[in-house]
DNA sequence: GAAACGATTACT
DNA sequence: GTAATCGTTTCA
């Protein structure tokens, strides 16, 4: 029997991400990302909110890459960058509604160890690759658990990372961590 | 079929 | 500052 709850919780159900996308990625601070026996909490996340985001993938359109991101909620997605990187998604809003939150960053647990600061890096960590890509995240082996919330005065947010190319969608300040 | 381009990282 | 490295997307 463990004595630290949180890592014995069950996953984070559908409703959980059926929610604003922008809210999600508030709330996923402070949760716990698990791939198999690896883990680490979530503690820095960027909000994807739409087609109407230019810096969303899915501003494109629908595409074979972004099909998972007009799905349900509550999915992974997870694509290859710069031909060497895997980024890590979670699928939000209603289906149809093609909404993602990127994990930026991940901590070690308490008495763990775990490399985890970037999106690539974290993928690197955890050994997730596009096998994963639209794995229902209430089943494992990829779930996220309940983990500690962080409260709104400790969540501090900014411009999110690379995506200079999205014109004025570039500076809006859908990038949170912990303070 | 060809070409340009990344929601990055590591190294000079 | 820049190389590494290849799937996805766009254009002919």
């Amino acid at each position: 029997m463990r004595l630290d709850r949180t890592v014995d919780a069950p996953p984070l159900d559908v409703a959980f991400y059926d929610r604003d996308t922008t809210m999600v990625a508030r709330d996923l601070l402070g949760r716990i990302l698990v791939h198999g026996e690896r883990r680490g909490r979530i503690v820095e996340t960027e909000a994807y909110v739409g087609e109407h985001d230019l810096a969303c993938h899915a501003s494109k359109g629908r595409t074979a890459r972004t099909a998972v991101m007009f799905g349900p909620p509550g999915r992974a997605y997870v694509y290859l960058i710069y031909g060497m990187h895997h980024c890590f998604n979670v699928v939000t809003e209603a289906e149809g509604h093609a909404s993602a939150v990127l994990i930026r960053g991940l901590a070690p647990l308490e008495g763990e160890t775990l490399m985890g600061n970037g999106p690539g890096r974290l993928c690197r960590a955890l050994g997730i690759d596009r096998s994963l890509d639209g794995h229902d995240l209430t089943q494992p082996p990829l779930t996220l658990l309940p983990g500690t919330p962080v409260p709104a005065r400790r969540i501090a947010r900014g411009a999110r990372i690379g995506v200079d190319y999205a014109g004025a969608w570039a500076n809006a300040p859908l990038r949170f961590w912990i303070r």
